[in-house]
RNA sequence: GCCGCUAUCGUCUAGGGGACUAGGACGCCGCCCUCUCACGGCGGAAACCGGGGUUCGAAUCCCCGUAGCGGUACCA
């Protein structure tokens, strides 16, 4: 089996074509094939070196080997212009200067549904030639048989006026060379692909099999973007999510195990992933499900795995502790210091909180708080937890408004990880530092 | 307009004529756990686009309609 992804550099690499690059790496890692990378160059204005590299980036984020290329579709310009000839030479195509204009009148007069002929002249874009009769008919693995009645088809231009080939052309062309066995992207090809392989059946090759992936959609159904969470790969990467968790999520998206398993790790994903399974309806998005499943390969990890990931995505180093009493918390890796940041940046400022909890009532149970772990020994969870208990049963109180007031003192905010593990974390020093400092702010 | 693809809970899906009072997952709601927020556990609400056929019997097969999407470029 040999697959490629053949993405065009005219931006970044988003979800959809991730998927597609997803699919085309399972399949040639289950069956041992290759997947060949190739870089869809043709259209010049739009394509440029920083887009090929930030989709190399993606995929190596993504960790999606390739085993060939890439290869630029634009450096096998000879050899395109060859097939060209032969196809000139065996009247399988034409020259023409029609128009998109004069396609426009040709139909106006023949009726919408017939396809455009043109007269062969010696200047002009070159057009393929299409059979007046017959069909030509797409296998699909995933569709079965799509006809295409070769009256409906215009005599799509394969090559530009100055000689530059189109992708059609070059796509036929490239993937006949490169021995591709399985043809798997987006369904917006299947219209293209009679097109292909009229290219194909000129040349006298043979056809490769096709698998056309339904798209991706954004939760509104309208083309994904940035604000349905994310539409790159960068962005998510940005967002906090995981490569492991992208790939799991991305390949559930239009597709399922027998048995509908959500949670499968990349190793189980290349042994059961096949084209059968593949579904035909587009996929939406859900940044939700994609957070949750985050989450739970978050927690999976080491902490020291944990660790070292968040100090790269942060920037900051020495997080293991903090790490430690987060990693309950939090569903990706932005998850992170929003929560735990006050334990190297200080605490927070929230009046909100400050005004419920550090009242009166607050600032008397904060300072028994104080005393309670001033002399607590060792620092640790099981002792300044008793002590925190004691504070609670002295006061005859419920918990909540001991640690409530504690933790807005520490943290200066009603949510941080576990009170105990923070302070531990924390040291008694810090603890009584910020304690201190919260009872010296006047109430509001 | 024309050509084509698609159609099960809000979302991703299981289902491939009787096993369906339609299963799972995310999300949502409730309860439990609980120092906040989470995590975890338990329970609940929630779907076969519409209409015709075929059949003893259709979510499953066929046709029509409708809707969404794609293509219709000297873009990819």
């Amino acid at each position: 089996m040999r697959v490629r992804f053949a993405p065009s550099p005219t931006g970044a690499l988003h979800i959809g074509g991730a998927r597609t690059a997803l699919y085309n790496w399972l399949l040639a890692r289950h069956a041992g094939g290759t997947l060949v990378l190739r870089i869809e160059d043709t259209d010049r204005e739009r394509s440029t070196p920083e887009n090929v590299e930030q989709i190399l980036d993606a995929l190596r984020w993504l960790e999606l080997d390739y085993d060939e290329g890439p290869i630029s579709q634009i450096s096998r310009t000879e050899r395109h212009q060859e097939v060209l000839e032969q196809l000139l030479a065996g009247g399988h195509a034409y020259r023409s200067n029609a128009t998109a204009d004069d396609v426009r009148a040709f139909k106006a007069e023949h009726g919408a549904q017939r396809g455009f002929r043109g007269a062969a002249e010696d200047t002009g874009a070159v057009r393929l030639r299409v059979p007046d009769d017959g069909a030509t008919v797409v296998h699909d693995v995933i569709r079965g048989e799509t006809t295409f009645q070769h009256t409906h088809l215009d005599d799509p231009v394969i090559a530009r006026a100055d000689g530059s080939v189109l992708y059609n052309f070059a796509v036929a062309v490239d993937d006949l060379d490169a021995g591709i066995t399985h043809v798997v992207r987006g369904e917006d090809h299947l219209s293209n692909t009679p097109k292909q392989l009229l290219v194909l059946e000129a040349l006298g090759a043979p056809q490769p099999i096709y698998a056309h992936l339904p798209l991706l959609h954004g939760p509104d159904g309208k083309k994904l973007s940035k604000r349905h969470g994310a539409a790159s790969v960068q962005e998510l990467r940005e967002a906090g999510f995981l490569p492991e968790a992208v790939r799991n999520y991305l390949t559930l998206l239009g597709w399922g195990s027998d048995d509908d398993q959500t949670i499968l790790s990349t190793a189980e994903l290349i042994e059961r992933f096949g084209l059968e399974r593949v579904s035909r309806n587009p996929a939406q998005f859900d940044a939700q499900k994609l957070r949750w499943l985050n989450g739970r390969y978050l927690r999976e990890l080491t902490v020291d795995d944990l660790t070292a990931r968040l100090e790269e995505y942060t920037g900051r180093s020495g997080l293991r502790g903090a790490v430690e009493i987060s990693r309950e918390k939090v569903q990706t890796l932005a998850d992170f210091w929003p929560l735990a940041g006050f334990i190297f940046d200080g605490p927070a400022d929230d009046p909100a909180a400050r005004e419920k909890w550090l009242g009166e009532e607050g600032r008397a149970v904060l300072a028994d708080v104080r005393a309670a772990l001033q002399d607590v020994e060792p620092f640790d969870m099981e002792p300044v937890q008793a002590a925190l208990e004691g504070v609670v049963a002295a006061r005859e109180v419920k918990p909540k408004a001991v640690f409530q007031p504690l933790r807005v003192a520490l943290a200066g905010r009603a949510v941080s990880p576990g009170i105990f593990e923070t302070l531990v974390v924390l040291g008694r020093d810090e603890s009584l530092a910020r304690i201190d400092r919260a009872l010296e702010i006047p109430a509001t």
